[in-house]
DNA sequence: CGAGTTTTGAACCTATCGATCCATAACTTT
DNA sequence: AAAGTTATGGATCGATAGGTTCAAAACTCG
């Protein structure tokens, strides 16, 4: 039919994702995603259509990624809620260390994007409304399951609980891009546990 | 001397700053620094010499009013050591609440700074971690002295617990300026003060 | 091989960015 | 009133922003 396409498309999305994690939405330059991803500007707008649309996509493609990651521990059978609990906040603490540049944590991309962009754009503001009430309801699910399994002793609401991890998992990442290290992530995680098991 | 200025110097630091927190230093343009300000273009260069120059003053502004208020409630003598974190945390809830634009809170300008610019502005980060350490330094001993008139049971290590209660307050932040309303702050602030009082 | 289709790279577009310049206004001091 | 100094508004600067255009390239299919 025509001419193929000499990338791979979701290797690019790929590479502008990291871009935009690292340098946040305004600050990466049209000229960067050409460089991080290795195509050219044709290339880039004929495929992603705007700026604005390829980190859309590039959002939507982090969300997936790693809330898909994070409830597939919170469904691990094997494990009692407190543990699946301790498990999700492992994981932060490993992702915070893992993704660096300049000898700090990137944090977390919804995070970084409800900071910059939630207040004024309505579309990016609502993937990330839908994504943090996909979170709560499965933190949620796997608080009431810890009431039943007794794994989770503290007496207030479900939902409370849930929005404080949620809460806190955030306060992890802003923590973690403000220098902190692992050893204090992982302290942090602790005392989380704690309001739950009271 | 010479002619006199026409506008109050800490009344326009005051409006810059506002901008910054609302809009986030890359989307704010001088030309809404000079809205904002009701200066021109000559008068906020001359008096404030750069864009960078004058976000750090507006910074250093919000962090000295800030801190100061939070570190003042940490310092409340008529309190158990306990209250006086409940004080604080109530503090952050009235400020996710009264601080809103388009209906979202503008959360906290150190936080959306750590998450924008601390990666890539050490002089930024530097004043951010001054910051922190100042702040964790007040919860530490705050939490210690809870030890001592019973009213923090944890028996965790009291910078640990310090730590936690930092991240955690930046997560509230997240929270509100996710779209959480008065009430599910609150509650997330009661399941703070559970991994204090276990 | 040739017609048809899409991709690609380079040049180019307008708007806006942060910042500077300069003539004039507005003041103090002598 | 004159000299000296700073503040101000408007014009302007080069650089870069995001985005478009277009001709050449590279493929598929008949």
């Amino acid at each position: 039919m025509a001419r193929p396409r000499m990338f791979d498309e979701e290797r690019a999305l790929d590479a502008a994702m990291r871009t935009f994690w690292e340098k946040g939405y305004e600050a990466t330059s049209t000229q960067d995603l050409c460089e991080a991803t290795g195509l050219g500007r044709s290339s880039i707008y004929n495929t992603f259509r705007s700026k604005r649309d390829l980190f859309e996509r590039a959002l939507a493609r982090y969300i997936d990624t790693m809330t898909t990651a994070q409830l597939a521990l919170l469904d691990d059978a094997r494990l009692s809620a407190a543990d699946r609990i301790r498990a999700l906040l492992a994981m932060v603490v490993d992702g915070e260390t893992e993704h660096r540049a300049g000898g700090r944590s990137l944090g977390c991309l919804t995070v970084n994007t409800t900071v910059e962009l939630a207040a004024r754009d309505a579309r990016t503001a609502g993937m990330l409304e839908r994504d943090t009430a996909r979170r709560l309801a499965a933190l949620r699910a796997v608080i009431e399951l810890g009431r039943r399994d007794g794994s989770i002793t503290s007496a207030r609401d479900a939902g409370a609980l849930a929005r404080f991890v949620n809460a806190s998992i955030g306060g992890m990442r802003i923590s973690g891009q403000g220098g902190a290290d692992r050893a204090t992530l992982e302290s942090i995680a602790e005392v989380i546990m704690d309001a739950l098991t009271r």
